[in-house]
DNA sequence: AAAGTGGTCAACCGCTGCGAG
DNA sequence: GCTCGCAGCGGTTGACCACTT
């Protein structure tokens, strides 16, 4: 037996949303909710079929989404949890509030791919840093490539016998606060910033690995990565 | 200034998983 | 246990924009 369409063709109208369908759609779900896309359009009297409101609630008009450029950290975040994941968008995205699994896909395969096969290629990757910091986050986005996961780092450098310790206990470090910081729910009002998303984001991490300014433990860990990398 | 090229991102398409009957 | 309908997911497309030649 044949599924029907999602929706009738007919008559339905497609591409992009108008700013009068937006007020429509964010209209009827603020008084009524979503509990039946499908019936949706026909009661908010959208031309759309349920899925197309769906997808443009989900990606764009959602209250507690953050536009915007990806910081570093998230774009990081993204790398590690493909590795781990793999092309499970949603579930990366459920990791990064505020963020959708349309826009981390999207971010994957315009820029974050390419760095990933740039430094898998030979290892090394000629690097052009704007600053000292710049250097050491590319040291630090090495540790944690899918070409050098973190327990292929950890296999690797296992090897290399006194300096053990610094590779266990940056990964230590880095695993007990991805633990708690991938697992901990944030406030969707925290991450419905402007242009200082990029704070919020950084004044979001776990008390106990903030520091002073709230990045020391994203410093220790650079420090540490490029410590660690004299190594392999 | 115009044409060509590449990057970005919103949106669509088709498939899958799951719950209800 | 099976079928159906639905929401959700990932892959892909195409329009738009910026940059280069």
């Amino acid at each position: 037996m044949v599924r029907a369409p999602c929706c009738e063709k007919a008559g339905l109208k497609k591409g992009p949303w108008t700013t009068e369908e937006d007020r429509i759609l964010i209209n009827f779900i603020n008084q009524n909710g979503h509990d039946n896309w499908r019936a949706l359009p026909k009661r908010a009297g959208l031309l759309r079929c349920g899925k197309s409101c769906r997808l443009r609630w989900v990606n764009y008009l959602r209250p507690d989404i953050k536009r915007g450029n990806f910081t570093w950290e998230e774009e990081e975040a993204i790398i590690k949890l493909h590795a781990e994941l793999g092309n499970k968008w949603s579930v990366i995205a459920a990791r990064l509030p505020g963020r959708t699994d349309n826009e981390i896909k999207n971010v994957w395969h315009t820029h974050l791919k390419k760095r990933v096969a740039g430094k898998s290629e030979k290892g090394t990757v000629k690097v052009e840093y704007s600053s000292e910091s710049d250097r050491n986050v590319e040291k630090y986005s090495e540790l944690s490539s899918p070409g050098n996961s973190l327990s292929e780092v950890s296999s690797v450098a296992g090897a290399g016998g006194d300096n053990d310790f610094v590779v266990a206990d940056l990964l230590d470090q880095w695993t007990e606060m991805g633990e708690s910081f991938w697992s901990e729910v944030f406030p969707a009002e925290e991450w419905s910033g402007g242009s200082d998303s990029q704070l919020q984001f950084e004044n979001s991490f776990p008390a106990e690995l903030d520091g002073e300014d709230g990045n020391d433990f994203w410093r220790d860990v650079f420090n540490r990565a490029e410590e660690f990398t004299k190594y392999i």
